[in-house]
DNA sequence: AAGATGAATTCAAAAAATAAAGCCAGGTAT
DNA sequence: ATACCTGGCTTTATTTTTTGAATTCATCTT
């Protein structure tokens, strides 16, 4: 098996780094998840300067991944607040792996910031593997399998300088 | 509630993105996990040059998120691999959320790179949130839940100069 | 000895991130 | 009106990181 033959053009991973792929958007969206909603709370929270965070945010904005509402009831100064869209609520999944694999394999001394929880009973929720039957999978019981399909001769995956280049 | 008080100093997503949380780091866990091991294939396959793919390797090595194994059959040149260890297999997650996404919500034209398997019967597997009693929640059925304790009056996060100076 | 290969490191140039300052609109205080 | 906050940016100068190409260096093949 040549590895150097995969294409990855359509890989969904380097679909969605191309999206949070970076230190700042994953912050953003972590607090987005927990409720934060106002540019300069964002700003404060996560660190990042307020030009990275305009330009995140319209990033995750033009993704279609955020909702902007511009609130300006009467007697209060106008603002915008940032919320995740029902395709941005997707990316909950992601930011919750990292978290688990923060607590369970980084060994953090403090109790979690944030807890995921079943809305109706009020347990606490992981993220598992499931088959398609409903069973769970244990993590080392899931292997990862290569579509053939993606194999293309002589692939080489474009360097970021190239990928930026072409149109979209 | 006062987001700027929130101490996110040990969160779990936090410490995740200082390992991973850039594009390259991702690539390059990916196709740990698709089971490239080579230097010369990881920098092919990913894209990154080779300065970056020699950083982020030492980094996941450090963090003891990799295993090394210097191969030297007689008869072939000595090389490398580069493996996840049982610790950065807790990646998988991560790895497979953000593929989950990719196609999920980015709407690729084209079949997953990979797919997730059960071992024993072959089903594919998706993630999914489970309870603690084993049973499944949809997605919009899990709240998140701040923990309390991670209020502190006054925080402020670090910004990524200050967080880089700290002596660890 | 010459050549190839694996895994880097080094270097100049390009790109991105940073902190701080500036801008602009809407609302508030005088 | 005038002056001044505040939210959401944009601009600017400076620092840091990334890039691509070249180089190193040890091992192995011919």
């Amino acid at each position: 098996m040549d590895w150097k033959d995969i294409d990855t053009t359509h890989c969904g991973v380097l679909a969605a780094t191309d999206l949070i792929g970076d230190r700042w958007s994953l912050l953003i969206v972590r607090d987005l998840l927990m409720g934060l909603s106002k540019f300069n709370d964002l700003q404060t929270h996560t660190g990042a300067s307020t030009a990275i965070l305009a330009k995140r945010l319209r990033v995750l904005s033009d993704a279609g991944l955020l909702e902007e509402r511009h609130c300006k009831q009467p007697g209060q100064r106008g603002h915008t607040e940032y919320f995740l869209s029902r395709k941005g609520l997707g990316l909950a999944q992601i930011i919750g792996a990292m978290a688990q694999f923060g607590y369970d394999e980084l060994t953090l001394p403090q109790r979690p910031l944030v807890e995921y929880r079943d809305a109706e009973t009020g347990q606490r929720v992981r993220l598992a593997a499931v088959r398609e039957d409903g069973q769970q999978v244990a993590p080392e019981d899931v292997v990862i399998e290569v579509n053939p399909d993606a194999f293309s001769p002589k692939y080489r995956a474009p360097s970021s300088r190239e990928r930026k280049k072409q149109p979209t």
